[in-house]
DNA sequence: GACAAATGATACTAATATGGTATCATTATA
DNA sequence: TATAATGATACCATATTAGTATCATTTGTC
């Protein structure tokens, strides 16, 4: 069982990478020289990160990417939900079928509890934290 | 993203109904009826239960399945681990490639801790507790 | 002993999620 | 105006999950 993809952990990285004291244009081909990533998939990673607002980009010649706000403010929970979708480790999945009532369920309590210190912890990760404590 | 699979939830619930102070055999004859679950699907999920001794069976007319120790030790942990593999968490995705040093490395750390309190919490729950609490 | 009702074993299929490519359009700079 | 970059989008490959189908084996009952 994995709590983050590779897509997403794709994303961490570059987005460490980037995390520069400067914030200046990074380019795809930059990145991808240094970590040796698929291009057109980092492409589509970083693209989809511009759209969700966690980059900001440059198009044109000498263009590139750079953060849109500052690493400690970006978290690994933030990637987890752009890339797989919000974190619901207690979605029941019964639903409307034989679900006795939601409410009440024991499972999905503890289940939540779990939940919530999954993210609990997830929130405490920044693309700064990480950055700081690189080797 | 999802705790538990299908799979294993329908092994989780089929337990719990059989988790009766009698422990008697049950058919999935009988199972399916209460349950709704399809049937070679459920078969195959009992079948592997048997096998993992969780269960013990019993074939031939008037045959069937019980539990093969109390619901109090049997953990939803290990129902996981049988139809999800083992909780790794902490997996790192690049191994032998770029990977910086796995000792050292702070995100695997974290994840690490996670995983820890995530076990911890599953292993809190079993059967016999559902049981006990369903309404 | 024959039949029926159950599990055992195993192979196959369908649906979904993940990981990744390919292509063409658009934009900015030199 | 050529070039080097991103934007948008459609497509493909692989793995995982969910589920089916079939036949063999065992066992109780008549
Ligand atoms: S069965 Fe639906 S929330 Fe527990
Ligand atoms: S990159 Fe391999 S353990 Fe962190």
């Amino acid at each position: 069982m994995k709590l983050i993809t590779r897509e997403t952990d794709y994303a961490m990285r570059a987005l460490v990478y980037m995390a520069r004291p400067k914030n200046s244009l990074v380019s795809v081909a930059e990145l991808i020289k240094e970590l040796k990533f698929p291009r057109p998939f980092l492409r589509k990673i970083l693209q989809t990160l511009k759209r969700r607002r966690v980059l900001k980009s440059h198009k044109g010649k000498r263009g590139g990417f750079l953060l849109a706000r500052p690493p400690e403010k970006i978290f690994l929970v933030d990637l987890i939900g752009i890339f797989q979708g919000p974190i619901e480790l207690d979605e029941c999945l019964f639903k409307k079928k034989l679900c006795p009532d939601v409410n009440v369920c024991l499972l999905r309590k503890k289940l939540q509890k779990i939940e919530a210190e999954v993210v609990a912890q997830l929130r405490s990760i920044s693309i700064g934290s990480l950055r700081d404590e690189r080797n």
